[in-house]
DNA sequence: ATCTAAACCAACCAAACAGTTGGATGTCAA
DNA sequence: TTGACATCCAACTGTTTGGTTGGTTTAGAT
């Protein structure tokens, strides 16, 4: 009897609808500000649910951040050819969809300068996207290049992890899908810019005047980093 | 009647002890993770005593925003004639006390896009940084401009709003003074190379496919930014 | 001296919270 | 059918939380 059409028991399913509630509260408020309670009843699920299936509210905000920083490794693709125009590529991958920059942000702030479980991972892939830039830019894949690539990720999601301070510097123009565009293009130009008078020495127009020169003797590539803690001010 | 208002028992230092505890406190656990309890302990003062002298935690949270940006902002120098000193003087500050970000972060995810309270007064102070960059990289103090210092801004900050992904990208050299002082040239190096690729026109590889063409009628700062919602990105 | 009002605090409160429990219900294998 | 097990949930718990209250101390004004 009792046909129960409506609760096919399927494990698989409530962890997912778990980890998607997860991620949009926990983008929405951090960790300290989500609440289970929430995320059990936007999920369509019993509260304990979270507790059998993550153990904690803590561990559902790290498999949170471990799915949805692998779902962004995977969509956003290795620097081609025009570096400026892959930094164009991020900027556009979270100007569609801010939960990513968020997250990370939380992230930052929470764990601050402890190391993450999935670290060696996330530096392997790190580690690609060093080579990969390096190549395209014409440079030996060390720490410089690794350094350049963390400048441009910074150019590229900058103004989405401040859009405070992007409104009140740009002002309300900011706001428009023409200032957007606009903002993107100067990242775009800056990031292009950036790397040919970097790497090169003088490339367009006025060049950069060298201040780069006790950077040199890294050598080799920071594959994994195990690192202690600390910040990169400490 | 109504005589002198004068403080019978210091009022005004309670408050100051109350607002540097609230500033180590949300610096720290952010606004929902930082407990009121703490910062009234951490002061040596009731709990009731940072109702009476700002009304709630979240009035508290925006009084230590106020203060520390205040601060910053003296602190830190307009843009000068070598913009890429000028973004590595920012690296500094940003090395030597972590605070600052910490708390612009907090801010960021807290408020999201709603406007703050002194909206106005932080916009007239990046308009005179936006203008102060435009006189010394030789160019019209327009939209172009401001967008130039959001990115030199961002350049000179990320490392430090990301210690993660420095940790991860650059691997542990990034911890030591070594690889410090290595990050803080390139990240001069590529705030000269941006400014000085971008304001020429053309930049050197890639180069920008100018689509900031539009950008005119920005004119002066942009005070107030009455603002809907939104980000930056819609 | 005495009155007044602000600064201050210990104790208190209701609500919200992460996490638990005990049992009901479905699934599968023999 | 039956036994074993996993999924699921309503209701509960112990604690923590932001915020309040009632009363006490202090200092300036009269």
């Amino acid at each position: 009897m009792m046909g129960a059409m409506m609760a096919p028991r399927d494990s698989a399913a409530t962890r997912r609808k778990l980890l998607e509630a997860g991620r949009a509260e926990f983008a929405e408020h951090g960790i300290a500000g989500g609440r289970i309670d929430r995320i059990a009843e936007s999920a369509g699920v019993n509260k304990e649910r979270v507790y059998g299936h993550f153990g904690s509210k803590e561990k559902l905000f790290q498999a949170v951040l471990e799915a949805v920083k692998a779902e962004h490794a995977a969509t956003l693709p290795a620097p081609d050819e025009d570096i400026g125009e892959w930094v164009g590529r991020l900027f556009d991958s979270h100007a569609a969809n801010r939960t990513m920059v968020r997250l990370m942000m939380w992230e930052a702030l929470y764990f601050e300068d402890r190391p993450l479980p999935d670290d060696t991972a996330r530096a392997d892939v790190y580690a690609t996207k060093v080579l990969a830039l390096a190549r395209s830019a014409g440079v030996e894949p060390d720490s410089t290049a690794a350094m350049m690539l963390l400048c441009l990720l910074g150019l590229g999601t900058w103004p989405f992890a401040m859009p405070q301070m992007a409104r009140l510097i740009i002002g309300p123009r900011a706001l428009t899908p023409a200032g957007r565009a606009e903002l993107r293009a100067h990242v775009v130009a800056m990031a292009s810019a950036a790397v040919a008078g970097t790497v090169g020495g003088a490339a367009g127009a006025g060049a950069a005047p060298a201040a780069a020169e006790e950077a040199e003797g890294v050598g080799t590539a920071p594959a994994s980093a195990p690192g202690s803690n600390e910040s990169v001010g400490g």
